[in-house]
Formats: C-alpha cells, structure tokens, sequence
DNA sequence: TGTACATCAGTGAACGCGCGTTCACTGATGTAC
DNA sequence: TGTACATCAGTGAACGCGCGTTCACTGATGTAC
C-alpha cells in the first residue's frame, strides 16, 4: 500500500498543469489527428513558451505515448465500469460505443492506422489483456451449447490457441463470442467513426444494435 | 470513344517517370505510413532533385490524392476481376483479404484512421459505389427469405434508407449481407493488419473464414 | 521571525533540420520549313 | 538533310516555415537553521 503522502502545492500545481497539456494535447488531436500534435502549439495556447513544457514531458514522444496510455486506460475504466454495474454483453456494447463516439480521435489512438515502427508502451498489452478479460466474462452466458457446425470448429480451433486466454477459464465458445464482439463491433465503430457510412442514409445504430443482439442470442 | 493517339516518346518517359514517382511513394508509404511522405526524400531516391518532381505533381498533395484515387481503383479491380469469374460472397471476401494483405498501408489509405479536415477525393465515391454495387450482386444469393427477427426489422429499416443502392435492384436481405460483409471483414482485417492480434496465437484466417460462411449461410 | 540557501518554473536566444515550394536558368529533345 | 525555333526536363539557389530540442539565465517559491 502506498504511504498517503501530504501533496505539496507544488505537486498540486504540476500535476495540474500537466494535465491541462494533456487536455490541449487532445484538442488539437481531435482538430488534426495525431500527427497534428505540436509541443509549441500547445505551449502558445497556454501563454507559456515552448522549452517550458519540458519541465513536464520529456519529449513529444514521451506526451503521445502517455497520451495512448490514458485512451487505453479510459477506455478499460469505461468496460469496467459497465461490467461491474452486472452489464452483458449487449451492455458492454454499448458501453463501448458511447466510449468511441465521445471521442473519435482518442478511438483511432487506440485502435486507428499503425504507424509503421512505432511501438506502442509495453502497459497497453496488460491493459488490453483486463478489457479482453471483462468480454471473456460476459462471454460466457448465456452457455448454450453451439450448434453451428462452422462455429464449433472455430471453437475448437481457438480452445487450441487460447495463449491470449491462458489465465482465464472462459469455455471455448465464449472466445469465440469475445473475438466476434471486438472485430465485429470495431468494424462499425471505425467505418462509421471514419465517416464511410455518411451520406448513406442508414442508422449505424441499428446496425450496431443488430450485431449485438447476434451476439448475445 | 478515345481516338487512339501515337503516344509520342516524351509521354511516354512522362508516364514512367511518373509511375516510378508513385512507386517509390508507396514504398516510403510501407515505410512510415502516409505522413511520411516526402517529395524531397523521393527525388533524391530517383537521383533528381526536389523541384524536379513539380513536372510531374503540382504538389505534395495532388500525389496523396493521386495515391488514394489508385487505392481505391485497385481494389476495386480486384472485387470486380473475383465478381467477374463467378465469385460469391465469400470468393469476394478472399479476393478482399488477399487485397489488404498484399499492402497493408494501402489498406489503410482507403479505411484507415482519417485526418480531420481531409476530404477525399470526390471520384471516389463513385468508385466506392462501384464497389457496392459488386458487393450488391453477390449478396442476393442466397435468396432465402429472413427468419430471424432481428434481421427482418434491421432489414425493414434499410429498405426505407436506400439511398446508397437506390440504383440497384437488390431486396432488403441482400442489402444487409453487404453491410455485415463490409464491417464484419473490414473489423477483423483492419485489427489484423495493425497487429492487434499479434500474440495471441489463434489464426486470423480462420476467424475470417469463419464470418464468410455466416455472410453466405 | 528572519536570514541563507536550495529547488524549481519559466524565459529567450539559438541550433539544426527537413519540409514544400518558387524562380530564373541551362541543356536536351522534338518540330516546322 | 539542314537550319531555326519551340517545347520541355531538370538544376541549383533561395525562401519561409515550424518543428523538437539545448542551454544559460532570471526570478519566484519553498526549506532549514
């Protein structure tokens, strides 16, 4: 347990300012995308000078990487907090969306174009492995046995090659709804996200809310 | 009708010079994805210098649009070559896959995460219709009628918001086949291709082999 | 309570970089008579 | 076939820009005696 510590108003001072850099730093990702991202824009907009926000960031790298941290913490607290309010599936699916839809830009960071070479900080793997483990929850009912043959011998494949699933004791046919979940509901969220459903017409709601009912039937 | 013209020996160094310029973008593409894109870098490549290539592109950016404009008639090419040799639904889902995986940035050009404020260019829309349109085809069979009701009542919501397939004669069931083969591939190929799978040991193929024969169930 | 020192936030000048892009030009290639 | 001219590819210097980052510094805030 941590010692609780009095924070100094210096403390209090840095970590506020830090997180108002942060706070910046989204904006102008939600402006221009990632690669928008200026250490001296956002020193500008705060009044400050651009050398002074090195007192808070090593280097811009260290602000993005921090910045991807925080989306894939976000978002596990959001997964989290719809499991802990006893949401199935169908809620966590929504929970997601509501997630995504906040803020699209944050989405993409997470799960939007690689950058080639760029890897992304070793912690996000462990906070991807608790969200996959709250969908490996809810997975797991309802328990109906699979019928589809197709189905089964995905199953069976995956209950060969769930090292991602090691630690969790989710039956077969709940990795293969927990995979379904993500790559589905990621395949909307990112067409829709990216703007390739406008002008089309259709509710990408309905569509989502059709997957989700597939999904836990 | 286009009266075939002698290309004279200028047009064609023109023609490639200019696809040796593209090339070697897409290679720099690979590299370090499409922010890193630099004409300086290219021309330096080729042994010429920077305001060389103004010859050859008005700008940095008429060479992006000119590279999206290809991804997307490329892929195009490739769902209607599979349509062409009698395909169905899932012949078009491999000939999609095999597409994205043979350039991965590619991909991402045309789904990838968009930059705010970047329009497309506008003839790709029709493309993206074209494209559609094949999807369209290969979804009305099988022509078995819906059984299950949430299906019929997503269906009944596209029926009365076709715009984007106002031209083609495809029923309600076929519209929603293209729609989940749309999201559901793109869902696992864009998570496969940014390596959000990597590690977790089970075969992409076989989870997108899986979806296919959901779609054409 | 006051003084001496340490800590730390922030400044401004400067560096080097690579970028897209312009401009006036040279030299080679093609065309017309 | 040869000459005069037009077309066009490519050069090299230059511009302005914004970027991340360093450095030596000033001045304010906190700490120890």
């Amino acid at each position: 347990m941590v010692t609780a510590r009095k924070e100094t108003p210096r403390e209090r001072y840095r970590a506020q300012l830090q997180a108002e850099v942060k706070e910046r730093a989204w904006q102008q990702i939600a402006a221009a995308g990632a690669a928008g991202l200026s250490l001296n824009a956002i020193a500008k907009q705060m009044g400050i000078s651009g050398p002074a926000l090195y007192r808070y960031f090593a280097s811009r790298d260290e602000l993005i990487t921090e910045l991807i941290r925080d989306a894939y913490r976000s978002l596990a607290d959001a997964i989290r907090t719809a499991a802990a309010s006893g949401a199935d599936l169908a809620g966590l699916g929504h929970a997601l969306r509501t997630w995504a839809l906040a803020d699209p830009q944050r989405y993409f960071l997470v799960y939007g174009t690689p950058v080639p070479g760029y890897r992304a900080p070793d912690d996000t793997t462990a906070i991807a492995s608790e969200i996959m483990s709250a969908l490996l929850d809810a997975a797991q009912s309802p328990a109906a046995t699979t019928q589809d043959d197709t189905d089964a011998r995905l199953e069976t494949h995956l209950a060969d090659h769930r090292h991602w699933a090691a630690d969790h004791p989710a039956p077969p046919a709940a990795l293969r709804r927990a995979l379904h979940f993500w790559t589905r509901l990621h395949g909307i969220l990112s067409l829709e996200l990216a703007g390739h459903f406008t002008g089309m017409g259709f509710d990408p709601a309905q569509l989502y809310d059709n997957e989700l009912h597939h999904l836990t039937r």
